[in-house]
DNA sequence: CTGTTAGCGCGTTCAG
DNA sequence: CTGAACGCGCTAACAG
């Protein structure tokens, strides 16, 4: 039994010529007075409008707005998956970005794999989607030459090909804020557990790394650089293999918190503790990370800023001209951290 | 430079009338042979058709279908969060079994509150979603009340309210598996650390536990449980409290991974080991729990079993028989749990 | 500011 | 099996 609010009942759903009718409008003045990117009159008759539209509970088919406007407002996010809180982080604070601006992010992930990324970009691309974000950028990516040479907006995040426009965190920096706590510490025999060659952000902390070590005076030592994926085993092996090749080890960082806890583990299997023998720093801030036994001293990064800046330049209406941003990094310091004990 | 395919180059996207006059049929001959829901006819024009449409990158206008369809092929999810590494588990498997389905899964996001539950399906709906799944259900929850007087095509994953179409785990069974298997240790004073009372799954857990505990003759002493979120810190504080409360006790349930992980803070801080003084078992086994310094023992969830018999729910053409289908879990003894010392 | 008109690209009648 | 014609619900262009 369909509930009768006075106004003849439309058969189905309840279209844009139904509040016409009810409001004594035509359907392109109720078209108008509903569309959000207009600044919202404030005459009589769109206030009424806007009454009646509420009243009937009419909301507008997407699927036609869609196919007259020529755009969706759904942007595709890619990434690698979204059962690495990291990723997790950057997708929600994209979804909030989106909808600030009235916009939608659905999300396909890749495994990290280029072929799936490129599938991932196709199946969104199928769904409508008026833009990319992706954060599964790699050097020399052809995927991403594609997209520009199609003509597809895109913006990369978190990592970037060093060239498309990108939003990013100072991951340089991050890697020196790192590395400069534990050389503060008093550490001089400080390991890195760096990330895979082809993500930009392992790469800029790694750099970071070294400017501080560099900058200490310290010798940048090959024996004391690991490369592993941004697993929670590869940082344990990585750890293992950092631990017994270098006598005096004392200072250790992650490029990502998952490394990190991967790291702990192999600490604790050699018999050694987190902070009193090994110092050690993470990557990412991820919520975990504050909650282990020994909270983790690590490098936040401002997510919401960069998903909001990624948005802004996919967004833009005219092409942005620089074409990396950069958010700033902050050193949040906690229990896996201490000054060196003197000898 | 557009290339010149040796066809009339169309001047934007392709559209199915351009694949139609390269193919010398009629659009709407095109259009049956490209609908994926139709088994596909091997007839010699078939195969035509569908070569030339591959050549000129034909993809179908997903809003013009829609509009014409009456469906969008999309499902939404909601969620609590995605940073809950369970919740994109859940999200992941139902993407596949979406995709399985030739559909699309997009995500909200809820932060476990009603309020924002009632948000993430006005605002999925509204993106033309053909139907919804939850896994933020509650017993007696007035937003799945109004979605099945609003004839809004949904089921429940994860979490059920009990009367609602659902896929869920058995949790009571996976409740009892984890009890029983402390028990099999030889542990005699068992504490739990419950969820929210408003989530089916921690009562069915809950449940299993009394189960076992009872079968084997054990009291069930309202002093060794204590309710938790499913946060990490509410973990902690509840193992804080259980140690505190009981003398003697060697065994620990906690019907999430995350609270047990909390727990391991706790427990750590105690001055007390795991297993060697306790023993603990969590619930669902994300990733992580294999990788800790010492591997939990947990139950295993079938997610993605979940998720195709939701989506199986959800698109069945006609309303199923059977409310609530259950997955078996499994538990997965790793090194947290181990027999009791003798006195 | 308002209304009229003309499609957007597609799927589905219905007649052959 | 095939093609012609219609219209899904909406917005853009235009005219008043």
């Amino acid at each position: 039994m369909a509930q009768d609010d006075g106004t003849k009942a439309p058969a189905g759903r309840v279209t844009i010529l139904d509040v016409a009718r009810a409001a004594g409008v035509s359907k392109s003045s109720v078209s108008r007075f509903l569309d959000e990117r207009l600044p919202k009159s404030q005459s009589e008759t769109a206030k009424r409008v806007r009454k009646v539209a509420e009243e009937l509970g009419y909301v507008r088919d997407v699927s036609a707005a869609s196919l007259r406007r020529g755009k969706t407002g759904m942007i595709g996010v890619i990434v690698p998956r979204l059962t690495d809180t990291v990723m997790a982080m950057l997708y929600e604070a994209l979804q909030r970005a989106a909808a600030r601006r009235q916009h939608f992010a659905i999300v396909a992930t890749t495994d990290d794999t280029p072929e799936a990324a490129r599938i991932a970009a196709e199946t969104l691309l199928q769904r409508g989607v008026d833009g990319l974000v992706l954060s599964t950028a790699r050097t020399e990516d052809p995927l991403i030459a594609e997209l520009a040479q199609r003509g597809v907006a895109h913006v990369l995040a978190v990592r970037t090909d060093g060239k498309s426009l990108s939003s990013v965190g100072d991951d340089e920096m991050g890697g020196y804020l790192a590395t400069r706590h534990l050389i503060d510490l008093g550490h001089r025999k400080i390991g890195l557990i760096g990330g895979p060659s082809y993500a930009s952000s392992a790469l800029g902390r790694l750099a970071g790394y070294k400017r501080a070590l560099t900058e200490a005076g310290l010798p940048v030592d090959p024996a004391l650089m690991v490369e592993a994926s941004f697993s929670i085993t590869s940082g344990a092996d990585a750890a293992r293999t950092l631990l017994a090749r270098n006598e005096g080890l004392t200072g250790l960082f992650a490029v990502n918190d998952n490394t990190a806890i991967g790291a702990l583990s192999a600490i604790h299997e050699a018999g050694l503790s987190v902070p009193e023998d090994i110092s050690l720093v993470g990557y990412n801030d991820i919520p975990i990370t504050a909650k282990l036994p020994v909270p983790l001293t690590t490098v936040h990064v401002p997510f919401d800023q960069i998903a909001t800046e990624a948005l802004e330049i996919l967004l833009a209406d005219e092409p942005d001209t620089d074409n990396i941003r950069k958010a700033m990094p902050t050193l949040i310091p906690r229990k896996s951290t201490r000054a060196i004990k003197q000898a």
